[in-house]
DNA sequence: AGGTATCGATACCCAAGGTAGCGCAACACG
DNA sequence: CGTGTTGCGCTACCTTGGGTATCGATACCT
């Protein structure tokens, strides 16, 4: 499979490192052939994040607790191996590129705005907010260390953010 | 000056077109002349935005004014054309670069921590932790939409942090 | 006037994203 | 069983961009 060979290679040599060529011998597959089911090493990448990602869990009851657990589930997925680094790099080059952004903001992104609208009842922009504010943090701690971030910080991003999205209690 | 010339060249072309070619011939230099006073362009782009950012104003006599001030000048600053995609751009860069995360870090994320150290009179995780929530935050909307974040969700992460951060009654 | 340091220009190396074309194998279908 | 179509691997290639080496000119300092 690809996306395991392009996550254990990002894991293995950081996002820059992991070129497609490389990626596509850890897959045993040809370059084209990467090149023929992706249109670009981002796609690749997104779709890559996509798979590892999966659907946030939101079953919980609470408002409380939905947010507790889709926190707590995004800073796991990122912390595990591979999936910060590849997050964080594509997350980089989509600066530079508005054509990634799209693929960024429409495949990764909505789809869980789109859910966590629908669980929380919130509006788009605060949705948007609560979603920069979340992976903005945790993505910067994994770019600035190389690490992910610490429980007891994750606890702390948790408190922080219940805080201001308390039901009704919050401003604004 | 060389810094003017990167950052309008950024702020014109986005941070990966941003050449050091391209750069060098905005500010009339030849580009070998860039490559003599700075090892990378990395690291190029880490003194221009040392200049851009100048130092913190932190002469507010208040916990709360001095987070405040810090949080809307750190956004404002991050806002300046150019400054933002530039920052996002290194902090890409950085993520597959121990070297450039080292100069990042040393030089322009330290003395930022060691005056919030200072004034705050918090210990080194959470002014860390501070620093990961306000710019991954403001990076994060800026990497996503590719325009620095409005007044009103500035607002709105000035109350949360300083909940979170107010005169000891935050948590942990 | 002479030595030195700095700059500009050119030419170059290398890695990596991305493309084109060829030939082969597998599979479907009559 | 033969034939066509599809998909894949492979090789070779293009282009861009970071980074380096070299050389000649210029300017400055003594």
């Amino acid at each position: 499979m690809v996306f395991a060979a392009t996550l254990s290679t990002v894991q293995e040599l950081g996002y820059a490192r992991a070129t497609v060529e490389r990626i596509a011998a850890a897959a045993g597959v040809a370059k084209t052939t990467v090149y023929r089911r992706w249109p670009s090493k981002g796609a690749l990448i997104v779709d890559c994040l996509l798979d590892a990602f999966g659907s946030v869990p939101l079953e919980a009851s609470g408002r409380t607790e939905l947010i507790t657990d889709a926190i707590r589930w995004t800073a796991a997925k990122i912390g595990e191996p591979g999936v910060g680094d590849a997050f964080a790099g594509v997350f980089s080059d989509a600066v530079s590129d508005p054509a990634l952004r799209e693929i960024l903001s429409a495949r990764l992104q909505d789809p869980y705005r789109l859910a966590l609208q629908d669980a929380l009842g919130e509006p788009r922009e605060r949705v948007l907010f609560l979603i920069d504010v979340v992976v903005g943090t945790l993505l910067h701690r994994m770019g600035m260390t190389g690490e992910p971030m610490a429980d007891t910080d994750v606890t702390a991003l948790i408190e922080m953010v219940l805080a201001h999205f308390a039901d009704r209690a919050g401003p604004a």
